[in-house]
DNA sequence: AGGTAAGCCTACTGGCGAGTAGGTAAGGCG
DNA sequence: CGCCTTACCTACTCGCCAGTAGGCTTACCT
């Protein structure tokens, strides 16, 4: 026996500091999305992470500070990865349509992210319900602006903007809504669960009740 | 100068365990819903009340006996609002109405309750989100029975239970963050704000965009 | 009136966890 | 090979808050 478990307890290997602050930054979105903000300590961060609480403190700041730079790094990350999903060129309904396989492609990939960022954030008086409430308003106004837009390629009177942006606050509360029902019935690939948000907020409960679906223009995109 | 600030310092009024119970649960509710489950404490919950502290643990246990009964009481009061606001002889798009009627005017008319039983009890880890994961199921289930019930009314193949479960959730949470909206936006009554969402989980974007709306059947039923 | 029980209080303890003081090793550079 | 900077640690302090011990007071009942 060489005593030579990788788990030192005594001290950790030396790393610039770019790294391990990525480091920290994952330990820190695993325990917040496990426990929340208040029941998780940054004793536990610190252990996750593989180091002690005094470099908590050095490279991150306050517990504060640390939360809000997790809920600012995993937001962008979606926004980005959603993004990415949807182009400009294409009708409403195709946009509609990226957006949510996009989105529900990062919270089938990135659990913990979507723990932080909807459950944790939303719900503590802090700063960081500013934060999130920021990305998650922008998240509203794009979706807005594309229905906004899609009322205008049509003849409809006016979408007023108040309407407009309940109706994609709605929207996107349905689409987290869905999430967290996916994440207890993990069943399902993310394709399928897009598929129906589509439906729903695309044909609505009287089209689907009446045996009418929508479906994807082309054949380049199915399921997960 | 008499001295007759009705604001005792001292000792408050002898009241019967019963109404003191109503006191306290209505300041805990106050105050959990401004601070959330751990930012509030059981001192500031015993000020509002008008009491001390440990008539707190006397009457209503420890404070997560407390919170569980706070929302106990607010989830089932919301659940009989919308209950009795529906009616099961009608067909389902008034029933849908109804019950999205019934909903935001109770929500607009117990801004507090509303908090503690969405932003706080979802976000805790502990017995809570059991309590109150337990009430939105139920609330869940109901829609989906609905929807079953619907479709079981014309041609449509089968809605899977799945399936309807999880166009429920969508539903749901469109519900709780639009009402999170109207709660930052609580210019318009609470008609309007459930027609919009009638018209988007009902008629379907792809109808909004076209200019096509869905009206209430009679005129029994408008704005706030 | 006097007894008694229910309602109420002040004033503590005990633990947990955020944040820090002050010291030790390891890689780089002359 | 020694020196210094940077990474890292152990071992504390200190405040806050859930929960309690023990005593006072007011209403009702006989």
């Amino acid at each position: 026996m060489h005593a030579e478990q990788p788990v030192r307890p005594g001290r950790a290997k030396r790393l610039p500091r770019a790294v391990r602050e990525r480091q920290i930054m994952d330990a820190a979105v695993d325990v917040f999305s496990r426990l929340g903000f208040h029941a998780a300590s940054m004793d536990e961060i610190s252990e996750v992470a593989g180091i002690s609480k005094p470099m908590l403190y050095a490279y991150l700041g306050s517990k504060e500070e640390l939360f809000a730079t997790c809920i600012r790094r995993e937001a962008t990350r979606m926004m980005e990865a959603i993004a990415n999903g949807v182009e400009a060129e294409e009708p409403p309904d195709v946009q509609l349509w990226s957006g949510l396989r996009a989105f529900f492609g990062f919270v089938g990939e990135n659990r913990a992210s979507w723990q932080v960022l909807h459950r944790q954030a939303s719900s503590q008086g802090g700063p960081f319900a500013e934060e999130l409430a920021d990305m998650r308003g922008r998240a509203i106004s794009l979706v807005a602006a594309l229905l906004v837009h899609s009322s205008d390629f049509t003849n409809v009177p006016r979408a007023g903007d108040k309407e407009a942006e309940s109706l994609a606050a709605a929207l996107v509360g349905a689409g987290e809504s869905l999430a967290d029902w996916w994440l207890d019935n993990p069943r399902e690939p993310a394709g399928v669960v897009a598929a129906r948000l589509m439906n729903l907020v695309w044909m609505g409960f009287g089209d689907l009740v009446a045996g009418n679906v929508w479906h994807p223009p082309s054949r380049r995109a199915t399921a997960e």
